[in-house]
DNA sequence: CTGTTAGCGCTTTCAT
DNA sequence: ATGAAAGCGCTAACAG
């Protein structure tokens, strides 16, 4: 798989040999770069202009963070499929938080690429990194071992919580318990629209008595709470319709909600785990002509923009903050828990309550 | 700025103490994870066993970097606002194209940090790559001859062409003039929403001609192109105006074009640089009451599905697969200039051409 | 299949 | 203000 063939078009300039270019040791080269008020104005002209001369482009990075100890990178693993990290705006805004506080550290921000395949453990191992940032995944992960056993601080954002590692993340449990509540209230047919339960995204549409193992941690702590919010109002677990997609995708939300809304028993409120499927849901509905939220009542989560511009009723996060906390405390060599702040904004895709 | 103390919790463990630990040379031990299959099973799980019991986390990255000469990440340098980068759709499109190949390669994938101040030279300096992908600058920024020092393989997306480094761009100037045709076609006033045209991002109203220097030369030949098709459907560049922003975001594009068409001359075609400011542009039209393409033909860029919903004419181009060309150029160590495709999209924002 | 030698390019002591 | 020595942790190159 290896690309790049180690050497260079033209041989690598050495520090050592601007220094002799320059009639100086090795170490006033240096010093010329990492304190040049160590070294008199005159030697450091000389030496830059040597290194000008033979066209050395500064310190070598890799010398230098052996010698050092550090990288000064962050590294991020977003999960199997890179590419999907880019697709999802929630994602992206993650990255932008941790990006924003590499850039005022003086970081780099290395993203790891994962693809699932056993592979993974050693790109990972092989990241020439500082610390990690894990975007949420499920409890049995091997990068999670993985990131561990690399002994650098470590915090990982939605869940699991692993030991060592810090975790940064809403009460999405509570947070759905909310959200829910809005979603089911007067209604007598919930329903759930689910991220995938584990990492092989497996779609499916059954009860929430009937669902297998939730593997990834905020998927079940959100249907947890759903599961309470049907309860408080009425519903039955093994009551509610949960159809799980295998991705955070309005298209695929779009056809999964149109075959609930075709059905036998179509569901007069469902409530999504993202504003993207929500804005599915809310086409399948105007396409079914169920009008919002009279005949099914709809609710997103995360507050993006497509959630005011339809009025959906969702839970408000920073992923943005949280990327920023999760980098902060990483650099901060101080990856402890921390819980992050969510709201419920209702709006007009949810039936009003008394 | 520095933050992370080059202290590890626990003290490293080395190859050489693995080695010591399961009896066998240096060598034997660094085989056992670089070529697995040059040491007997025996002397393998050893090692492997030795390695679990120290807690050794594996071979240091930036250590087998020096020795190898190589650092298997690719850089990728996005301008001065790093946060601006992951807000841009097509820019997180590109990014998601260089990251598929990194993937295919097992190479990581590093974000250089800027700021656009001075230090921006050094973080590019300090980054440890095999090579480097800039996103589209302006002549001047001095991250290009940064770049180049480094005398590692480097792509450029969009612009300018560097001396020793490969340009991935689409012909602008041809596209803008097939774009703007459809824009200007039966207009009488026609006008354009540029981006920036320097990286300080000033903004401004003024008129083809009063324009002053363009520094990013993608937006320089989208405007040499559009002044060409204004020319072609007979207005003079200097009777056309030019509204400059800050950057592309439907929100100022709406203000902007309010500004347009509410003045005493309003445009009857607005020409845009992105699908995003086309949106804005549409915005205003209908707050405004004005019929689009009737009384204001409009032109996005790029064809992102705001461009679909709304009916916009536009460029259509994939900066994803201009992203995965860039690391296959620089991967490939074979930086050379390749002209990427494009094509019109003609929909119902623009005047019927006969 | 395993080991020895050498040194990647740099910077942290510790002198002077 | 400058320099000499030492070695960060690892692997290519060559034995044996």
């Amino acid at each position: 798989m290896g690309t790049m063939e180690p050497s260079r078009g033209s041989k690598r300039v050495t520090l050592a040999q601007v220094a002799e270019a320059a009639g100086v040791s090795v170490m006033t080269a240096s010093y010329t770069y990492n304190r040049p008020n160590r070294v008199s104005d005159r030697t450091r002209a000389k030496v830059l202009t040597a290194a000008t001369r033979l066209g050395y482009p500064g310190p070598d990075p890799s010398a230098r963070s052996l010698r050092r100890g550090s990288t000064r990178t962050l590294g991020v693993v977003m999960g199997e499929h890179l590419g999907y990290a880019f697709d999802d705006p929630e994602a992206v805004s993650f990255l932008a938080g941790i990006a924003g506080i590499c850039t005022e550290h003086g970081y780099g921000m290395t993203i790891v690429p994962t693809t699932g395949a056993a592979d993974d453990v050693s790109r990972i191992t092989d990241a020439a990194v500082d610390g990690f940032i894990v975007w949420t995944t499920s409890d049995d992960d091997p990068v999670l071992a993985a990131v561990r056993a690399t002994k650098r601080p470590a915090m990982v954002h939605g869940g699991p919580a692993v030991d060592g590692m810090g975790l940064v993340s809403i009460d999405n449990r509570a947070a759905a318990r909310a959200v829910g509540a809005a979603a089911f209230s007067g209604a007598a047919r919930p329903a759930v629209l689910s991220f995938p339960l584990a990492r092989d995204r497996t779609t499916m549409i059954t009860t929430g008595e009937d669902l297998p193992d939730v593997l990834f941690p905020v998927t079940r702590e959100r249907l947890e709470g759903y599961r309470e919010a049907a309860e408080a109002a009425g519903t039955a677990w093994q009551d509610v319709t949960v159809a799980v997609c295998a991705r955070n995708d309005a298209a695929e939300a779009e056809r999964v909600a149109t075959a609930l809304l075709t059905s036998a028993e179509p569901p007069d409120a469902i409530a999504a785990m993202s504003d993207q499927q929500a804005s599915g849901v809310v086409q399948a509905a105007r396409a079914a002509g169920r009008a919002v939220p009279d005949d099914v009542a709809v609710t997103g989560w995360d507050d993006a923009a497509v959630a005011a511009q339809l009025g959906l009723t969702t839970v408000a996060q920073s992923l943005r903050t949280q990327g920023a906390a999760c980098a902060e405390a990483v650099l901060g060599q101080h990856p402890v828990s921390q819980s992050a702040p969510w709201s419920l904004i209702r709006r007009t895709s949810t039936r009003h309550t008394t």
